[in-house]
DNA sequence: ACAGCGGATGTCAACGTTGACATATGTCAA
DNA sequence: TTGACATATGTCAACGTTGACATCCGCTGT
């Protein structure tokens, strides 16, 4: 009834009527213990349910704990859900565990899971780190040797791994071919806070597209809709302008479902569209969504793989991957300008 | 360079001129310190980023660590994802920090998972059971005091907190939306595998709805689907059969995003389609998609406060929590039936 | 018969931290 | 002047586990 205490290795090895030392031989399959005594010792384990003490353990061979703590902005997103997925996938394997925690991109939130995870000594950090950080305070433990690896977005102020998708390419791809379709005035729908890196960056992308077919930059046609319900917001804002665009470009799966739903309540069909990051659905819409379609379970695979190898020594210089994209057309993105 | 040691409390006392105790006194605020030592102590930590070690501060206090044990099916799941965000932010301002795994819905990974947990002397454990489980396992533990809450479906074999959807009420709802805009034929689209809680709950719901208005239940109507592509491909065989149904009923978030698809792909805007649990973009489907919507996030809070309250001491019975579905009427729902 | 050896187990200390208790110094009232 | 008391700090042991080393036993070979 009342919270009755866990048994220890040491009581598991009085019951049995040996030292805790032959305990935990029989536990690790250390030094040579007679069958029997295994056996007794197994029986008694079983019978008194008793579970290892990780922490304890942990502390007294002084190694980090089997665990790496996965910093994401939101698991409700499943971009990152997904990302996250990968990542635990590919890490279990090598029997570690994943420690997560939500920053909801806020620095402060990020900085103290962070705390956290340090405290808990864990065997490596994955960040999706937040806007306005500064990773600085990080440099410490990075010298210290812990692996640290940046997702989505790099570090600020810190030399280390990252994995991100190649989100200039990206944008150049999907506004290029919008462009190819004949549009010369293409909205931009993008993150908040606009000094999100893959909102510059992709912002970056689209610019150098039109750059490239020289068209003009107009800034008033970069809106900004992280939610879903801001971005509609954006792309009813876009529409009513008095020389709107024909074409719009979403640059993140929040802002492509918001369009959508924008479009869609304006009842705008003939509005071009193509998204970055693909969404179930894409391909039921009415017109079927073009997307410029991110893989986020490779992200997570490639954050754990380099993860894997740094704490198995590899001691090369930092890396930045870069997880292409792909433009997957089906026919938002190839209607003609209309006006 | 080479892998430093993090510092201790004793590194900092030695530092200092003090000894660990006292550190430890600053740290803790614990018993009295002269303001001079304490800014000294601090200014110490600071400077060698000392992080204090949570394994030995808890097996010294013999303390569970402050960290739940999460274990879902699976993260890229977005109805899991929102799930697990709603325990995180729910338990963050307590100080408590999740740690989670995904079982891919087997009783193995799930196991093995909870024993990881338990090893790290987790204070809490929050399990979605797999399919197969039995979990007669977790008695001693329960016994011994530990709270442990089951999500999205009941523990088997065991007396523990639980927090569900209203399934059958749910489903019985959908479908008795379905049968009061005149069908007489509706198909049924759930999880893999049938022995699922959720399967077998909607199912009944689905059945209990048919029965209270007189229609026959005819199991060629029944099919499965997990994935999206099973679902599509599950739709496409229920509308090729002899006398096929007029309308579906979608179990789950997959199977109706696969139905959405098959009858897409199939043309067939006339069937109508009722979906378990809301989709983004289902206002904007043709025909905007009928769900009875689910409330994930409210799952994970109210898993999360009954936690908190078994932490915080309270031992009433155990208590099987409900959060309501609430069917919203969009367009698929209300078809009429055509053959 | 005995050294030598490997197998089976035990003893002890230590990991980093903190609770219980002890000590040292200073302050103040009687 | 003394003792009572508060403040500031120190000492020691213990949490549960395991590495290093020690011990005891029986068996082998000569």
């Amino acid at each position: 009834m009342a919270s009755a205490r866990r048994p220890t290795m040491t009581d598991v090895a009085r019951e049995v009527g040996v030292t805790a030392k032959t305990v935990s031989r029989v536990l690790n399959e250390d030094g040579p213990v007679a069958p029997e005594t295994r056996a007794r010792v197994m029986e008694v384990v079983r019978r008194l349910g008793y579970q290892p003490n990780l922490m304890a353990r942990n502390m007294r061979v002084g190694a980090r704990d089997a665990a790496i703590g996965l910093v994401i902005p939101d698991m409700g997103n499943p971009f990152f859900g997904t990302v996250a997925g990968g990542i635990e996938s590919a890490v279990r394997e090598r029997g570690l565990t994943v420690i997560v925690g939500s920053s909801s991109e806020t620095r402060e939130l990020e900085r103290s899971l962070v705390a956290t995870f340090l405290a808990r000594r864990v065997s490596a950090l994955l960040v999706v780190p937040s806007a306005a950080g500064d990773h600085r305070y990080l440099r410490a433990e990075r010298e210290a040797g812990l692996p640290i690896v940046f997702l989505d977005r790099p570090a600020v102020g810190l030399v280390a791994d990252c994995v991100v998708s190649s989100n200039r390419e990206g944008a150049r791809d999907g506004t290029a071919h919008l462009i190819a379709h004949g549009h010369r005035r293409i909205g931009f729908i993008g993150d908040l806070p606009t000094t999100l890196y893959t909102r510059r960056e992709r912002l970056q992308g689209y610019r150098e597209a039109l750059a490239a077919a020289g068209l003009p930059f107009d800034k008033a046609l970069v809106e900004t809709g992280h939610s879903a319900a801001a971005a509609a917001a954006a792309a009813e804002r876009l529409l009513g302008l008095p020389d709107p665009p024909t074409a719009l470009f979403a640059a993140n799966n929040f802002a492509a479902t918001g369009t959508v739903v924008g479009l869609a309540r304006a009842g705008r069909k003939d509005v071009a569209l193509v998204g970055y990051d693909d969404l179930p659905l894409a391909e039921v819409l009415d017109p079927p969504l073009t997307v410029v379609a991110q893989d986020p379970a490779a992200m997570g695979a490639a954050a754990a793989a380099l993860v894997l190898s740094r704490l198995a020594g590899d001691r090369s210089r930092t890396a930045k991957t870069q997880i292409p994209t792909r433009l997957i057309p089906r026919g938002s993105g190839e209607l003609p300008p209309r006006r």
